[in-house]
Order: C-alpha cells, then structure tokens, then sequence
DNA sequence: CTCCTAATTGAATGCAAATTAGACTACTCC
DNA sequence: GGAGTAGTCTAATTTGCATTCAATTAGGAG
C-alpha cells in the first residue's frame, strides 16, 4: 500500500542538485563549496552526503544533468519542425534553443558550458562522452545544410560549426536579462549566422 | 658600476609568472597549485613568496599581463594597418590577432580567457577594469565600420561584437594545433564573419 | 504508546595546500 | 677572508574545507 518512499516526504536531493548547479553556474568550480550548496538547499553539508557519494559525485550529476537539458531541448525542437524545412534554418532553431537553455532555462545547463573546461578529469570526460552525442546532432545539422544547399560549401564545416556553439557557449559570460531581453540577443545572433553561413 | 640587481642574476620572477601562466591555462583556477608552478619554475613553493605576496597575487599578475599580451598585440597589428582600410577589413585583422595571441602566442592570454569568469571577486573586478579598454577597441572598430557602410546597420553592434569575441575566445577549449593549422581556422573565421557583418 | 527507519545534524577528524619561520648557500664587495 | 645580502631551501604551522561519526529528530506502522 505505502506509496513508493524516499521523495514522499520531501524532494531533498533535488534540491541539492539545484542548488549545485545554481553555485556551480555563478561562482564555477573553483569556488563552489559543500556549505554554499548545503545552504541553498537549506540543510547543513554532512546531508548531502546521504544522497550523494562525494562532492565529485554531485558535480558530476550536475554535468550530466545538465548535458541532457540541452540535448534534449535542441532535439525536441528541432522535432517539432516540418520535414521540409532546411539545414540553414533548422541551425537557426537550434542557435535560438541552445541559447533558451543555456541563459533562460537551465542552470544545469549553464553550468555545464561554464565549468567543462575546468573539471578534474574523471568528470571531464564522462562529459565529454554525454556530449559527443550533442555534437552529433549539430554535425548532422550542418552536413544537411551543405547537401541540401542552404549552407555554403566554400567553408571548413568543423571550424564553421565549433566557433558558431563558441559563440552561444561564451553568452552566458556577458549576457545579462537585466541589459537585454533575450529575443533581441536570439534574433542577432540568427541573423549574423544566417548570412555568414549562407550560400551565396 | 654595479648593475641593476635583482634580475642580474637568473629571471626566477620571469619563469615564475611564466609557469603560472602555464598551469592555468591548462588545468584552470580550481586545479593551479602553487607547487606545481614551482616545480615547472624549477624552484620550491615558498620560493614564490620572495616574488609574490601570495597565490592570489601571483593570479592576479597573471591576468594583468595576459591581458596586457592580447591588447598589445592586437593594438600593434591594427595600427600597421594602411588609414583607408575599412571597419569590416580592420575587424577581421582584429580577429586574426586575437586567435594567435590566444592560441599561439601567449600562455598568459589563454589564461586570461579562460578563468575570468571563475575567479575570486577581487581579482576578477581587477581583470574587467583591464578587459574595458580592450573591449573599447573592439567597439570603435564596429562603429567605424558602420559609419563607412562596410558593416551591415540592421544589426546590434554590441551584441554582435560579443557574439564574436564570444566565438573567439572559446577557440581555445577546442582547436589544437595538431589537428588542425592556425591558418586555416583563421581564415574560416574571417570568412565567416565577413559574410555575417557585411553590408547588403 | 512504542518501535523502526529515513533524514538530518553538531561535533570530530583528516587532509591537502597555502603560508610562515628560520636556516643555509653563494655571491659581492670591501 | 670576513660581512652583508639576495635567493632558496627544509621543516613547521595554519587554514579551509571535505568527509566521517555518533547522536538526534520526525513520521509512519503496529
């Protein structure tokens, strides 16, 4: 009879999740304390340790989590557009929702981009494996474009597509909702891309 | 008669700076320990604190001089430029020195670019105040191209500026060398960006 | 009411890394 | 060859966390 358990009474973990991520995607790795995640979560730091193996653990997750935020929202959108459309503009899609994710929706996601980079090296690369399917996703996207005509062929595609996420990736550095809403960043950046992607 | 001092005998100041430089652009803030910047300095951890007040300054000279490295460079090559070269031509030798002082030129430029976002409150106020005139110099080169029409006057100049530093400044947590030329990702880039900013 | 377990805690513990103290070396100048 | 000084070292000391421990609480089941 008694409903499953562990989350009946409260969402503790999650919490704590959050709370990692929300730290990790401000201060970053460096500067990510147990007792700042701990307090957010509003529980003390030994907590933690009943839902999670070690620090790393949680990190960890973190990433992960946050790995799938954004390759699960790109692909969702990217899903719900007609057949016909084209690999130019099914990019654009994919520029606007990788921004959503990253500046709006997620701090998981945001904190995946901000501390990849930075992680000891156990973690680093389980992330890199979740997000060599990611990459995937934008590849095909871009060879699409290519064969289909609506991106242009006189250019590198690996380099083209890697400065293009540099581009998103390095937003939340800079972007601030406060200064600009994020339509008039999107619409930027889609327009930017539109023509130095497209054929001539 | 004697000559100066200090740096008379060996540049273990130099070497210092210079191996933190290396340290952090390579593992990040989170994992520089000040021992193993010795040990690529050729020297003992307290050897530092002859040098330096502490980690934290050691970090933040760092950044200073990485900055300095990407200013200049960039500064000297635009100012090589003929006077009738146009805003767009000016940005795309901009980001031609941009990408090789980040990516060949100098370790203390990556480390600039890659940790300022994760850094103690303190230095990172010290780095931004630093990165705002090099930021000025970016902007002038987008407003005088609008103003001579080689860049495109539909588009927010501040939020494309970003969005190309942006794209800059994450070259370096993905392009190696060994994979691929400077060269030619450089001039994926200038393509690139060329079509994008380009009057219609 | 009493027992049981999940969840949480305050108070240790442990440890890795920064920092300090004091001694040692080697060079310079007289 | 002695005195001074710059530079470096080894051996403490200190500190800031992560982590562990041994309770303690709160809720549900009988």
């Amino acid at each position: 009879m008694t409903v499953p358990t562990k989350t009946r009474i409260k969402g503790s973990r999650d919490r704590i999740l959050a709370a990692a991520a929300a730290v990790l995607s401000e201060k970053g790795y460096a500067a990510t304390r147990l007792t700042d995640i701990a307090e957010i979560a509003e529980l003390r730091a030994p907590a933690v340790y009943y839902y999670f193996d070690s620090r790393e653990a949680l990190v960890a997750e973190v990433m992960v989590v946050g790995q799938q935020w954004v390759r699960r929202h790109v692909t969702a959108v990217l899903d719900a557009l007609e057949d016909g459309t084209t690999g130019l503009d099914r990019i654009c899609v994919a520029v606007d929702a990788h921004l959503r994710v990253e500046l709006e929706l997620s701090d998981f996601a945001t904190a995946v981009t901000r501390n990849a980079g930075q992680l000891p090296p156990d973690i680093r690369t389980t992330v890199a494996r979740a997000s060599s399917e990611y990459h995937a996703i934008w590849r095909k996207l871009f060879v699409e474009g290519q064969i289909d005509g609506s991106v242009r062929s006189d250019i590198d595609l690996e380099s083209a597509r890697m400065l293009i996420i540099g581009a998103l990736n390095w937003a939340p550095e800079w972007w601030s909702a406060a200064r600009q809403p994020i339509d008039d960043l999107i619409a930027v950046a889609q327009t930017f891309i539109r023509s130095g992607l497209a054929a001539p």
